[in-house]
DNA sequence: ACGTTGTTCTATTAATATTATAACACACTG
DNA sequence: CAGTGTGTTATAATATTAATAGAACAACGT
């Protein structure tokens, strides 16, 4: 896995890298079973704090992401890729609307914005 | 224009406003040459301070969806409805992006997502 | 003249983000 | 068994952001 964090981006490094890290997972990169860094050396290797990453990794976790295993180390989702639930689906939808609308305003057809998250998916599933 | 603000979601009621801006214009509900309240009475509405709702404020100029005129008032898109430019189509997508993924990651199809997008941008268009 | 407009300034409070140490309890390994 | 590594917890300090508050300014419209 490659992380490149932005320092001076406006969203925060917690959260540049549990994205990266759930690209990672979508890209079948990271796959269910596998063990990310320790929290220590993952924060090391990434030039940032400890309690960064432990931040990031509880966020995958509640999202179902990741389990966190006490003393032990982190692995993702142990129990296998489980389809989306509708909350899941709906808070990603949620997070989506907003954003749909803005296209709407800037003149995006329907058709342009399917396009545009076709793309992004292969794009994604490239890396 | 009904605004609802929640003053507890995670989501800045700066945001929350403007979004809901945003999706009265790409509803319809606010055309371009339609003006918006003024600092004051707007935030004596919504029940919030005038500096906020002038955060908000900004932020749509920001993105070209109202001309400020100081001294005067707020305009929405003056200029009409231009196309969206290269660049506001890559920021969108970036923004887009990390959520498709998390939906990748939740075995959501590239179909299921394009539904998804299609739902909610029907779901803006009625309000 | 008067009231309204967005702007600017200063200030305070609260919440978040980030880093920093330190210590704890447990697991694994040599 | 001793040592190292694990996530966890606690405390603290700093910086940034979010939100509110009050005051004053300059310009516009009537």
């Amino acid at each position: 896995m490659f992380i490149e964090i932005k320092p001076n981006s406006s969203v925060p490094i917690y959260l540049q890298l549990a994205q990266q890290l759930i690209e990672g997972m979508a890209r079948g990169e990271l796959k269910p079973g596998d063990s990310l860094p320790s929290v220590r050396s993952f924060a090391a290797d990434l030039g940032m704090n400890m309690h960064t990453v432990n931040k990031a990794y509880h966020l995958l976790e509640e999202k179902d992401f990741i389990q966190i295993v006490p003393k032990s180390g982190v692995i993702v989702r142990p129990k296998g890729m489980e389809k989306a639930t509708q909350l899941q689906q709906q808070l990603l939808a949620e997070q989506i609307r907003p954003l749909l609308a803005e296209g709407m305003v800037l003149q995006l057809s329907e058709e342009e914005m399917v396009v545009m998250v076709r793309e992004l998916v292969q794009h994604i599933k490239e890396g």
